[in-house]
DNA sequence: AAAGAGATGGTCT
DNA sequence: GACCATCTCTTTT
């Protein structure tokens, strides 16, 4: 995936994230999940971790566009963002689902033998399914050599996305930036 | 099928 | 010390 792509601002993208692969190779295994739900989180949105400014939990935000900023929700669970803008700027979009399309039976054991639908259908739960954690943090998605990655496989976004108010968060809640691919 | 609650820890005030 | 960009299990219709 080119970093160019990315380097707009996260309302933007985000749509166009849609249908892209999210490929991790963790442990010798490779698993892959085509992105189906973002949301996108700028820096002048109260809802956004960037919101007050700098810190060293969202100083990944704030770098180049393309590398992964990655957090803990609620003390258990990682959410995995993509982020986007111009550099500075402190923008990401978050992945909120995935349809598994490789290395299922490596998602069914790190998902507990949960039912295939629940593998990758939540931000914390596709983290748990491609093994993405705090270790995570910062990794270049656009680097064809590393361990997680953005693959655009042709398939293009779809024409038509489910766009919607965020969900999870209490402020700025009427933006309309969640997108899916089709209705859940 | 829907609603409620507890788990659990980093981050920032 | 309060606040979460969540998930799962339990309880109630």
């Amino acid at each position: 995936m080119v970093r160019e792509f990315l380097e707009r601002d996260a309302e933007l993208v985000a749509p166009l994230l849609l249908n892209k692969l999210l490929v991790s190779v963790v442990g010798g295994e490779r698993v892959a999940g085509r992105i189906v739900e973002v949301e996108a989180y700028r820096d002048d949105d109260p809802a956004s971790h960037t919101y007050p400014g700098p810190t060293p939990r969202n100083a990944a935000m704030f770098g180049p566009a393309g590398h992964l900023y990655v957090y803990l929700s609620y003390g258990i669970h990682h959410c995995a963002n993509v982020v986007t803008g111009p550099s500075g700027r402190g923008q990401a979009v978050l992945l909120r689902a995935l349809q598994p399309v490789e290395g299922i039976d490596v998602m069914r054991r790190r998902r507990g033998g949960r039912p295939d639908r629940e593998l990758a259908d939540g931000p914390g739960k596709l983290c748990q399914a491609l093994g993405i954690t705090l270790t995570d943090y910062g990794a270049d998605l656009c680097d064809p050599a590393g361990s997680l990655r953005l693959v655009d496989d042709g398939t293009p976004p779809p024409a038509d996305p489910v766009i919607g108010p965020r969900v999870g968060i209490t402020k700025a809640t009427d933006m309309p930036w969640r997108f899916r691919t089709s209705p859940a």
